[in-house]
DNA sequence: TGACAGCCTAATGTATACAATGCCGATCGG
DNA sequence: CCGATCGGCATTGTATACATTAGGCTGTCA
């Protein structure tokens, strides 16, 4: 990640998920180079892959604004990723190798040490729990569903869920882990598709009671 | 949006789907920009948009090449297809208004006229099956699955896929939709997702079936 | 006073020059 | 003869200047 637009990539996303960026604010490709401090061109590439992910929207005539998201747009975003991960882990069951069961186990080790502990450790949680899910997606062998599934979770309500995840919230998603690792000890393909489908489901709605009656993204309260 | 990438983009989409540009052959942005008429800046982000698409892969150091498919990969891209059609079908069962309805009959009858002629009229048959699957996707109310459709599904592999069609299969196929505009008149979203299912896997098998013992030749002859 | 038109400004699209980096071959040593 | 390393060459990454286009502002006319 030494490139130019990499580097303007990662500080522009995270200027949306850190607020500084408000919802519906408005992109100018010059003042982000300067704010960057690379020209415009990374800025640009930097920008597509913004798009991709659905971080910021563009106009009918090209100006980028950082995306809104409404509740309908965030339960979209759960179904989509419901659909795809829960799919993955279909595959997964079918062709996971010992290796990755032994990685996976690692990982859910190390997360059931985070929540152990008596201050919850988020960050070791966001980590292993990143890592869980990732050999998932590699067992699952399918560069299509790996490359889709990376342009969604690269989404701020994706990002935040695990704050918002109560101590239950915490123990309940290991739980469920550990019984995804059993349907792949079994390699049994529904039993892990319907795993994922419930574990992400959880997600969700740990999302929506947290922002019950809320405008949803509105992290920055201090505009500029 | 802009004129030279967009032109740029078809082009190079045209080169690779017609052969003209055979699996795994080098891509060179120079040698582009001078065959397309154009400077590197558009062919940049033609390249970019057509590595969204799986059409170009890259090696680990930013070289372009045209994607190999292998059946395997055929597959997943099928699967892929399938998962999000059929999620679009099942949201539109539940959503589809009268007049979406009005016009999926209307397009429905277009097919059936295309394929009831003494010789089939492809060009009308797949500009109506555009249409239709179009319609499923509106209904469907949601931006992300119709964004992450439009990546999957190239036009030209559709138009492509017609020749490949048998007389039965372009029966079978309006049939299956058909059995669609029942399912969405009921407003059944089980049902609907079902046959969509069917709709897309027995596509892949007429794929599968007229390659048989090939060596999958290049993507345009991936049938829908 | 309101609406439309034309210019002006600002933003995006494109071209080109330059920098950095990987690739390949040639040459030298074992 | 084989392998490794170094250097030139090809290719991609970045910066900047220029072209084009959208959108706003203002002035004028109804």
């Amino acid at each position: 990640m030494s490139r130019a637009s990499d580097r303007a990539y990662e500080m522009i996303r995270d200027m949306i998920l850190s607020g500084d960026l408000p919802s519906g604010a408005k992109i100018g490709e010059e003042a982000l180079a300067e704010h960057c401090g690379v020209s415009r061109t990374p800025i640009r590439e930097a920008l597509s892959r913004l798009e991709a992910e659905f971080l910021i929207r563009r106009s009918d005539t090209q100006r980028s604004f950082v995306a809104d998201w409404s509740l309908e747009d965030v339960e979209e975003t759960f179904e989509l990723r419901g659909l795809l991960e829960s799919r993955a882990a279909r595959r997964a069951a079918k062709r996971i190798s010992w290796s990755q069961l032994a990685r996976i186990k690692t990982h859910h080790a190390a997360i059931g040490e985070a929540i152990d502990a008596e201050m919850p450790d988020t960050q070791q949680f966001v980590e292993h729990n990143d890592l869980f899910h990732g050999v998932i997606l590699e067992a699952s062998a399918s560069a299509q569903l790996t490359t889709m599934l990376a342009r969604i979770i690269e989404r701020p309500i994706v990002h935040r869920t695990a704050r918002n995840y109560s101590f239950d919230d915490l123990k309940r998603s290991h739980r469920q882990h550990g019984e995804l690792i059993a349907a792949f000890e079994q390699h049994d393909p529904a039993w892990a598709e319907a795993v994922m489908i419930s574990h992400i489901r959880r997600a969700f709605h740990a999302y929506a009671n947290a922002h019950i009656d809320q405008r949803i993204p509105d992290v920055s309260q201090a505009a500029e």
